[in-house]
DNA sequence: TAATATATAAACTGTTCAGTTTAGTTTATT
DNA sequence: AATAAACTAAACTGAACAGTTTATATATTA
């Protein structure tokens, strides 16, 4: 189950720590974050979590990680399954700008992009299990509906990087810096349908 | 000609010391710049330095204010003049695709990202003089071409927002994040090419 | 040339914080 | 109950760093 994806680990307050430092990070990001206010808040001693997490650095990467793994897993559920290819679009977009505008997934991406200069491996690991998952998600799904004659693209993993960006539409940006704490359902809605609109006008079969 | 955008200033050193911050956060980010780096870089005291600027944060957002401001200048320019809509937006994503996979664009994108939650000014003032008058810009040509019965377009603040974002296209998230360290020119037409041919067969009228 | 502005180097203050160490305590296992 | 593994609190180390102060020097202007 909670496999701790590196080889480090022991004993039986490592959940403890990690939801600790969930918390704390989410809430201060990075540099604002102290060690010290990560084992308060996990209710653990310091010697503990320096136990299991040889520095601060890798404790966030630990963090962001399964952050990242569980948002995606369930961002990327079956898009398979419903046939028609629009609806489906629809239901991948609205998980994909849910997820871009939680305050989970902004933070992380805050964080991410504010450190990966200074620790690359960051950057990574937040792209291969995020970003990188929707993204090959994306292709085979799209070359199946090609493959199915229900699309019609020559590139499709550019068509792959295009929709994601399509369900930013300036939200993600203005979230992200702060120059809005919300965005109505009305506003997703209007972006899901502009970019499923925008996408399929493309790359859709004419009927 | 350089005004000091906000109401500190005086003396001779000013443009010395804003050069010398703009080299050193450039090139190691917020957190990671010392100000003893940056009076060395700017070959310059820190009473000088401090004389001119209450604290760091407010040195940093000069700077951002100053590289933002010149490149967005330099990116809107005139789309205007060439009648050619495909052609104007062709032009105007080569210019932001450029701008957004720059050193300097990327740089001051992962500080403002990375620090704007602490400091909400500097998110704000990092979109008034960039993104939004990018915006700001479009939305213009694009009410013109939509008047002069070139585009058809229900929302244009919508279709602002998604031609900017079809720029991206991955790219930018993968510079961002370190994953890559350059991108070749055909990828950048392929990306521009992309985003237009998307743009232009939702919004382009049928002739 | 005297007076005023601006600049300088360098030492200093005060704080924050990651990571270590120590000496002792709790928990699980046999 | 004995033993070992995991945990704890708390003090400590060492370094980094923003911002201040002081005593001095160099331009600029009147």
């Amino acid at each position: 189950m909670n496999a701790p994806g590196s080889v480090l680990k022991q004993g039986r307050k490592w959940d403890q720590v990690l939801e600790g430092a969930r918390t704390v990070f989410m809430r201060d990001g990075f540099e604002g974050a102290s060690v010290d206010d990560i084992v308060r808040e996990a209710g653990v001693s310091k010697a503990t979590l320096y136990s299991y997490f040889p520095d601060k650095r890798l404790l966030f990467l630990e963090v962001a990680k399964s952050e990242c793994k569980a948002q995606s897993d369930a961002a990327i559920q079956q898009i398979e399954g419903s046939g028609d290819v629009r609806e489906a679009l629809t239901t991948a977009a609205g998980r994909m700008v849910r997820f871009f505008l939680s305050d989970v997934g902004m933070q992380v991406f805050r964080i991410v992009v504010g450190e990966s200069q200074r620790f690359p491996e960051i950057g990574r690991e937040f792209y291969a299990s995020g970003p990188q998952m929707v993204r090959d998600m994306l292709i085979r799904f799209l070359n199946r509906a090609v493959s199915e004659g229900k699309l019609q693209i020559d590139d499709v993993a550019l068509a792959a990087d295009q929709f994601p960006e399509l369900c930013k539409a300036g939200l993600h940006m203005q979230m992200v810096l702060g120059l809005r704490d919300a965005v109505s359902e009305e506003e997703i809605d209007r972006v899901i349908d502009g970019a499923v609109e925008m996408f399929m006008s493309q790359y859709g079969v004419a009927r």
